[in-house]
DNA sequence: CCATATTGCTATGAAAATCATAGTAACAAG
DNA sequence: CTTGTTACTATGATTTTCATAGCAATATGG
């Protein structure tokens, strides 16, 4: 079993290291976009972030032992689980927003085009980067949206569960 | 020189997988808090980061490669450079303000009190610690707040100087 | 009732990254 | 001419990660 540095890191005052101290992490922070895109599954997690099982199982089970996830059994005799955001997890929500808003923004090239599309459900329209609005203003939370991939994202997941299928 | 890993997680159209290629690290998090901080020297950053060497010299080469941090000399014999956020890094701060506000609802414990207490120029009130001004109701950027540290987390920070000057 | 498939992991070993510690180069100050 | 300052680089032990393989428990198809 793999084990993550978190560091003296809680030996700070600093919120942002102590975040960091949990969530610092790429894998983790792929996990959590998996639970938020609602893949509850291992083998889920583990196809769209590309991880390996040792690094998927790992951050599984430090994100259940830090608080932001819990493991649901959905079937004994075998022993599964599905993996689910405690509040706290849910709570992250709007840092993997302002990552997605910096992401879309600074980290791709133009002709690529989007992976998601927001609705704001309160005014019905479409919500935009920002953590507020585009067409209404209003703050957007979790709750109050809809995502919807992109075909072309939708492909892409698709393609990669496929391959993940394939390989084994 | 050490190397840090970026996958080829930039074949995904999912801009958080893309932003975490460039970002996903938990040194530089918070190399990029200190650049917010206005730690401009080798130095501080180490300090304050209580990274080794090698660690920031990396992480600080990389976002420069990335694009989110310039070099500037200033001073020649011997040469000596100053980091600076760029625009793209600039543009990084709504998810430093995401990641703080998680990690102060949710990283500590509640006797540790805060680090940071912002003030919204446009309103002059507290800024609080949504994307929203929580006292005018407004969104906050960068340069419409101006932060301060506690006096708790300024002594730790003066505190960590003194050791690491001492160590050495 | 037997073979194959499915799910959710664990095991293994090579390659890479990290950490602690030490050292260096170029000057400046006393 | 000795000590201090700044910004690193070097070294080697320890940890992590990655790729690949394997396995246990059951479901499914014939």
């Amino acid at each position: 079993m793999t084990k993550i540095k978190d560091n003296t890191t809680d030996q700070t005052l600093c919120p942002v290291a102590r975040a960091e101290a949990v969530v610092g992490d790429r894998w983790t922070v792929l996990v959590l976009r998996e639970l938020f895109a609602r893949s509850h599954r291992f083998e889920e997690i583990q196809a769209q972030t590309g991880g390996t099982p040792q690094m998927i199982t790992a951050r599984l089970k430090k994100l259940e032992a830090d608080g932001l996830v819990t493991r649901r059994v959905y079937n004994k005799h075998p022993l599964r689980h599905e993996y689910h955001l405690t509040e706290k997890g849910t709570a992250f929500f709007p840092v993997l927003m302002a990552l997605r808003a910096w992401g879309e923004a600074w980290c791709k090239s133009p002709r690529d085009g989007r992976a998601m599309n927001y609705t704001h459900i309160t005014c019905g329209k479409p919500a935009g980067l920002g953590p507020v609005c585009e067409s209404c203003g209003e703050p957007v939370r979790r709750d109050d949206m809809v995502g919807e991939r992109t075909p072309k994202y939708q492909k892409e997941r698709d393609a990669r569960w496929e391959a993940f299928k394939a390989s084994r």
